[in-house]
RNA sequence: GGGCGAUUAGCUCAGGUGGUUAGAGCGCAUCCCUGAUAAGGAUGAGGUCCGUGGUUCGAGUCCACGAUCGCCCA
């Protein structure tokens, strides 16, 4: 049992990288996941779902940020004891992988899949999903994403297919799905609807026609709507005009010719100061007819009410054709209007629009405009540009196109989804009732299919006869109800499953609905369908039902959080999730979104190389509230890793190094009780576990970047105050309970930082934790991830923290003192004069010593009587007379004003009261109603910050002075150690050439000097007793010093 | 066009329930230490808290409007 060497990792290229490399090497030997999990087997569980990524293209590095935040709460919670299962999933289905398979083959579109043939596309599709799957296992082992990839389920699985089939069918049962005509994006040319995330990629400014139209009324044929549209070709399918029930409209005259518009657009359609008629009310208009634009389709060319209509653009009068518009279509609905279609799937208008019959629409335009002029509709054309979307494959313009398309009924379960919604954990909470809750408001019925091809099939059959549907809930279910029952080895993917026959109620035969369903709904369908429940049996979901934690980007909300939400609610009347953390995004260095296209995409691999993967993670858990997004850069890592990382690498080195020395320790020596260690000791423990409370009650409510702080800021205290100052009793100590108290201190404060970082930092901690704790320990746990999460030990002591911090500043204000005095440290002054008020004296009373020592003072006075050496001012604390005298504050800061500092300060400190008169009466304030100010006077040097002040006495004594030149020769000893090659722990012969103040010096602090230089033997005159292997020069104070060393023959 | 969020030092970010001196790191300047040493530390300079109104005795913090950036949706 003893201290390994420690890898170098600072400094050395890859040195970090090789540690982690290291550790992993161990955690795959010792299968340390699988034991972790196998040692919370009988625990409570903790349920953990993985939204499965697509894996048919590389991990990126936003997918680092997820996979750290999956990772995180899970190893949290299994060192509380929680037994978390992490099942990894990957999304196998859905358009990406059919476009990406369709580059591969090099074809395009509908037609050309088909006549390649589906059942060797969907076979390429299969194989397509798999292609990147190594790369993602390589990088999820190498960030210490521990999540078991081996029982991955697959959303193309037969069994995860037959459980998404299960769920379809008892929507259906439920009535929940049903077939309606719906809006979408379509491409004439390539003949399909286009995703939204399609869409969005093929948007170009264009030029349309924009053109206002005459609707003349028919009650009142002189008298016409004002109508405005950019899509002419849409009007001969008009079936009615629709104004907004709250707008005020206007008639207006122009020259003869009388026209309807919005009152608040008249202006803006006819110029300045245009005079109204009259107003009329939309009331007065709905329902009333008109003649339409164009004769060819029969319809009501009705006046209707509805609500999207606004008085931004056109004329607030918006013509409707329902077939060709998602708010069309939802008037057309709320009005009876005719769903009328006169296009045909190319494009082009069908026989019912005489004379325009077999031309596209859109190069219809112009001659349809014409039309209308010669008739005398048209009252203005114009030229309309803004942004239309295009085919993204073939740049053809899209038309907004009504078709056939199968929903599910979510809007039936908006309410309870809402309530559901409000018992989940969002972290940032705003997303609940924000982003969530307000795509739940708006919910809309859900359209689950799509005309493709690699997706899970619809399992629904319509009769030839009845058109009767017959839902199939699962293989068996099939086959019983198959007139052509598929074998066991049943693929239901298409084109297989479309051959299967089923025989209607009637009797007659049912073929398979042709379309697959939404990707989305296969996500949201994994809580149940990786079990392939129920057909696993209905206990299948015990214990794994609902989640207690997922996590994503925020991006999922109308993704995945949704179809688990919907899914669940619907099926299950409950949440699907309990916690749920809402990520932000990576965005470059100037805040742009990272995109192949602008190079500004930071691979993951190159930061994982270069810096390792406690680094990101850290990074990546830190450095922002999660929600928001990153400002991500490679300096942005290695500042992280530079600012905590090595920090708290090098204070382990720090206690790995000194302990490993012969006169060192290892925790099987042992150490005296908390209790006899000194204050110092006492308030690093106070610390940790203040430090620990705080961690374990951040991660229990996901917070990583506040829990990951508190831990940096006690790794900061730690290191650049405990460590600095304790320093000596590591290395030389004539003490050695002191040593050993030293050592224990700093061990457990190591050893429980391994523990809380675990989580973080899975590589570093279990480095330390090895090193620090299992190789002293047979008995011990073998990596720190099958140890129990440490509990705070009961010495938190905030008074002890309150003196420490109270120290610092004075240490910090004697320093400034110092520099504004310009006399260095290595000089010693006589005393610090520390000013304060008497209960702050009183607190660091116990800590001169240290204040001493960082000061490099002979004592420390403190000074509570104001009238001393500093002047004292007071002010109103307003925290605490705000609330006390509300209105009357400024009557307050007066008479404060009229009050005498140092007079108050002492009545208060001496337990006198003190009272104010506000408004006539008299009011005691008490010690807390008081903010004192010290202010430097004459004598010393002094730095003051609030209430507490700092003097130096600045004049040098002979002894001073020799003692401060002492040190000079020291550090001058030193230098030429180092210079000279020396191991620190080497001793020396020293000579000294030097006269004068120099020599006295020497004299007077010889052994001092010995010492610290580690000189068995020093002199000094002129002429060395040995020629040494180094010599220089230096000048102290004006005087020349020439040090000469030799290195001590040790003996063996 | 609608929704959500952000805007604090040159840069990256902290700043419960409103309280009068707005903090940290990096960078910069000056310096210290030289037994954590291919490291470490200190002291400084640096801010109209995006803007304009409002509520309040008091606003970085609450409200309204606007600007810019990001995300989602249309």
């Amino acid at each position: 049992m003893s201290w390994r060497s420690l890898p170098a990792v600072v400094g050395s290229d890859g040195g970090w990288d090789a540690m982690e490399q290291a550790v992993l090497a161990r955690w795959r030997e010792d299968q340390v996941f699988a034991k972790s999990l196998e040692l919370r087997k009988d625990g409570e569980p903790f349920v953990f779902y993985e939204g499965p990524p697509t894996a048919n293209g590389r991990p990126g590095s936003h997918h680092v940020l997820s996979r750290v935040f999956k990772d995180i709460f899970p190893r949290f919670q299994t060192m509380q004891g929680r037994f978390v299962e992490r099942r990894a999933g990957w999304d196998c289905h859905g358009l990406p992988v059919e476009i990406e398979v369709e580059k591969q083959l090099g074809i395009s579109g509908k037609p050309e899949i088909e006549a390649f043939g589906i059942a060797e596309f969907n076979a390429r599709c299969r194989e397509s999903v798999s292609g990147y799957l190594d790369e993602w296992e390589r990088l999820t082992e190498r960030i210490g994403f521990w999540v078991d990839m081996s029982t991955a389920y697959r959303t193309m699985d037969a069994t995860y297919v037959e459980s998404v089939w299960w769920s379809l069918a008892a929507l259906w049962d439920k009535g929940l799905i049903y077939e309606a005509d719906k809006v979408v994006p379509y491409c004439p040319r390539c003949g399909t609807a286009l995703s939204s995330h399609e869409v969005a990629q093929g948007y170009k400014d264009v030029d349309d026609p924009s053109i206002f139209v005459r609707f003349p009324l028919t009650d009142d044929p002189t008298l016409s709507l004002l109508v405005w549209t950019t899509t002419p070709w849409t009007l001969p399918s008009n079936q009615a005009a629709a104004i907004h029930p709250n707008v005020t409209y206007a008639e207006v005259d122009n020259g003869g010719d009388r026209l309807i518009l919005a009152k608040a657009l008249v202006d803006k359609v006819f110029g300045e100061g245009t005079p109204v008629v009259r107003e009329i009310a939309a009331s007065d208009l709905v329902g009333r007819t008109y003649d339409p634009p164009f004769p060819f389709v029969p319809g009501a060319h009705r006046i209707v009410s509805a609500d999207f209509v606004t008085t931004e653009d056109g004329t607030g009068i918006v013509h409707i054709a329902p077939a060709f518009g998602e708010d069309d279509m939802a008037v057309g609905r709320a009005n009876d209007l005719p769903l009328t279609n006169p296009v045909d799937k190319q494009g082009l208008f069908t026989e019912q629009i005489t004379g325009f019959a077999g031309r596209f629409v859109k190069d219809a335009d112009r001659d349809l405009i014409a039309d209308l002029n010669s008739r005398g509709r048209l009252f203005r054309e114009l030229t309309y540009t803004h942004t239309y979307p295009h085919c993204w494959r073939c740049a053809t313009p899209l038309l907004y196109y009504a078709k056939p398309s199968w929903y599910i009924r979510t809007t039936d379960v908006r309410e309870r989804m809402m309530e559901l919604n409000q018992t989940v954990g969002w972290h940032p909470s705003r997303v609940r009732d924000g982003r969530f809750g307000r795509w739940l408001e708006d919910n809309v019925d859900w359209a689950i299919s799509r005309e493709r091809y690699w997706g899970t099939p619809l399992p629904l059959w319509r009769c030839d006869e009845c058109s009767q549907i017959t839902a199939v809930g699962g293989f068996d279910d099939l086959r019983a109800k198959a007139v052509n029952p598929p074998g066991e080895d049943f693929d239901p993917h298409r084109p297989y499953v479309d051959d299967v026959v089923v025989r209607c109620a009637c009797g007659g035969e049912a073929h398979r609905v042709p379309e697959v369903i939404d990707v989305w709904y296969d996500s949201g369908a994994m809580p149940f369908a990786q079990q392939h429940y129920p057909f696993s049996g209905e206990q299948a979901l015990e214990g794994k039902f609902p989640a207690d934690y997922i996590c994503e980007a925020q991006d999922q909300t109308r993704g995945w959080f949704y179809s688990l939400h919907a899914e669940a609610t619907m099926l299950f009347d409950s949440v699907a999730y309990r916690n749920v953390v809402c990520l932000g995004h990576i965005l470059d260095t100037d805040g742009q979104k990272m995109s192949k296209t602008k190079g500004n995409v930071i691979e993951p691999w190159t930061v994982l190389d270069k810096y390792g993967a406690d680094p990101f993670r850290w990074y990546l858990l830190t450095a922002q509230q999660a929600g928001e997004s990153f400002r991500f850069s490679l300096d942005a890592i290695e500042e992280a890793m530079r600012r905590f990382l090595l920090t708290v690498w090098n204070t382990y080195s720090f206690l790995v190094t000194y302990a490993s020395l012969p006169d060192g320790w290892s925790p099987e020596m042992g150490a005296p009780e908390v209790a006899d260690r000194p204050a110092i000791d006492q308030w690093a423990l106070a610390r940790l576990d203040e430090t620990v409370d705080e961690v374990t009650a951040q991660l229990a409510d996901y917070d990583a970047a506040t829990a990951g702080r508190a831990i940096a800021n006690f790794v900061d205290e730690l290191s650049n105050w405990y460590v600095r100052t304790c320093r000596r009793r590591f290395w030389r100590s004539d003490d050695r309970a002191d040593q050993q108290a030293a050592f224990a201190t700093l061990h457990e404060c190591l050893a429980t930082t391994a523990k809380l970082l675990a989580p973080f930092c899975p590589f570093l901690a279990d480095e330390m934790y090895v090193n620090l704790v299992a190789a002293h320990d047979s008995a011990a746990p073998s990596s720190v991830h099958l140890v129990d999460w440490p509990t705070s030990g009961g010495r938190a002591d905030p008074q002890l923290v309150h003196a420490m911090d109270e120290v610092r500043r004075a240490v910090s204000l004697g320093r400034s003192a110092r520099k504004e005095a310009k006399i260095r440290v290595r000089q010693p002054l006589a005393e610090a004069v520390v000013a304060c008020a008497p209960a702050d004296a009183a607190a660091m009373d116990a800590h001169t010593g240290l204040i001493a020592d960082e000061l490099n003072v002979k004592s420390v006075r403190f000074v509570t009587d104001p009238a001393d050496l500093l002047h004292v001012t007071i002010k109103p604390n307003y925290r605490t007379l705000g609330p006390r005298f509300g209105k009357s504050m400024p009557d307050v800061a007066t008479a404060f004003g009229a009050l005498d500092g140092p007079t108050v300060v002492n009545a208060l400190d001496g337990g006198d009261s003190v009272s104010i008169t506000v408004a006539g009466e008299s009011h005691a304030i008490g010690g807390d109603d008081v903010l004192r100010e010290v202010h430097p006077s004459e004598g010393y040097v002094v730095a003051n910050d609030g209430p507490v002040a700092v003097g130096l006495a600045t004049e040098l004594n002979d002894d001073l002075r020799l003692e401060g030149l002492a040190r000079e020769v020291i550090h001058a000893v030193q230098a030429a150690r180092k210079a000279a090659g020396l191991r620190v722990e080497e001793h020396i012969l020293l000579h000294l050439d030097g006269s004068g103040a120099i020599r006295e010096a020497v004299h007077a602090h010889g052994a001092h000097i010995q010492s610290e230089t580690l000189s068995d033997e020093i002199s000094i005159g002129h002429g060395a007793p040995f020629a040494g292997i180094h010599r220089e020069e230096h000048v102290l104070d004006g005087e020349p010093l020439a040090v000469r060393l030799d290195r001590v023959a040790t003996a063996g």
